[in-house]
DNA sequence: CCCCCCCTGCGA
DNA sequence: TCGCAGGGGGGG
């Protein structure tokens, strides 16, 4: 579940399930799913044991779990998980018979709810709490906190400016109450890359991803192709405003889900998928204009646009030349 | 900054 | 069988 509206609804499913429990038991199924453990698997199950959560938190598309450690070492340290490609959080409740179980049993043969389990933390009322990854390219593993650059709540959910070393490098998202938009557009207008890899680079703006990058280009007439430099403070702007407002509709309806890869902590899918204007929609006619939306690669991924409502923007007149 | 890598599984 | 998949990190 990998953008930022996916990632934040299971970050807000996690809450009520996680919040004051303490960590009785961890188990690594996959060693290369705590292969970002200093330590390996075993330090990763005895840096938790015992550990209250107190506060689940995210910035972008990293999700960590606060930890009050016993021993009152300061100023400790986070459980973080990264959902990659793949990745998914699942609560087997205690208290719920049918947890873990998708909520359309009529659709087929159920497919095994433990299908690609490569970890599980049980926590003291007995709640446990998969970590699901069919590709491997996510991750759990503990990071000590430190404090953030610019002394403002470390993200969403968070208490104080606190959050994990590995996560430093990681610019704010376009949700998060303490953004410097400004900033943001400021590094998008030096920087001669195709403004869509800009877009997709954590340490610039973090949480969007390939599709929510489509949809706000779209969103804003721009072709992703056109140099960060080449955007205008105005259209740069308008990028932004956009990228936060469709991550946002996004949230609202519960994410983007194609299939039964990507869905919150019960098992359920998100309904963003039915307001994608490009993503994946390669021959459609574009919601706006009705010509066919077209797909090309680029770095290895594919980029649906429109071609008549999002032209390319050339270089200005260089300073340099003539 | 581009290209490669890390992986598994699905559908054309 | 191949191409493709919503992420990110590191190397040349």
């Amino acid at each position: 579940m990998p953008e930022l509206p996916e990632v934040e609804v299971v970050r807000r499913g996690l809450l009520s399930h996680v919040l004051g429990r303490r960590i009785e038991t961890t188990e690594v199924l996959d060693d290369r799913t705590a292969r970002r453990q200093a330590g390996g698997p075993a330090a990763l199950a005895a840096g938790l044991e015992g550990a209250r959560i107190a506060a689940v938190v995210r910035r972008g598309k990293f999700l960590w779990w606060r930890l009050e450690d016993p021993a009152g070492e300061d100023p400790g340290h986070a459980l973080m998980t990264h959902l990659g490609m793949s990745g998914q959080l699942r609560i087997r409740s205690p208290h719920r018979a049918g947890a873990h179980t998708s909520g359309a049993p009529s659709e087929g043969p159920a497919a095994d709810p433990l299908r690609h389990r490569r970890a599980s933390f049980r926590l003291d009322d007995g709640t446990v709490v998969d970590f699901l990854d069919q590709r491997l390219f996510g991750g759990v593993w503990t990071s000590p906190l430190v404090a953030s650059a610019d002394g403002l709540l470390a993200g969403e959910g968070s208490p104080d400016a606190l959050l994990p070393r590995d996560v430093a490098h990681v610019s704010r998202d376009l949700l998060d109450p303490a953004v410097d938009l400004p900033s943001i557009a400021r590094r998008l207008r030096t920087r001669r890359a195709p403004v869509k890899s800009l877009l997709l680079a954590q340490d610039i703006v973090s949480g969007i991803g390939n599709i929510y990058a489509d949809e706000a280009l779209w969103a804003a007439r721009a072709h992703h192709d056109t140099a960060g430099e080449d955007l205008s403070q105005v259209r740069a702007h308008r990028l932004l405003r956009e990228c936060a407002a469709v991550m946002t509709r996004a949230l609202a309806v519960g994410g983007t889900s194609f299939d039964a890869l990507y869905v919150n902590v019960d098992g359920r899918s998100g309904y963003f998928a039915r307001s994608l204007a490009a993503y994946g929609r390669e021959g459609h006619p574009c919601p706006r204009c009705g010509t066919a939306i077209r797909r090309v690669q680029r770095q290895g991924r594919s980029c649906y646009w429109c071609p008549r409502c999002q032209r390319r923007r050339t270089s200005r007149p260089s300073r340099s030349t003539l």
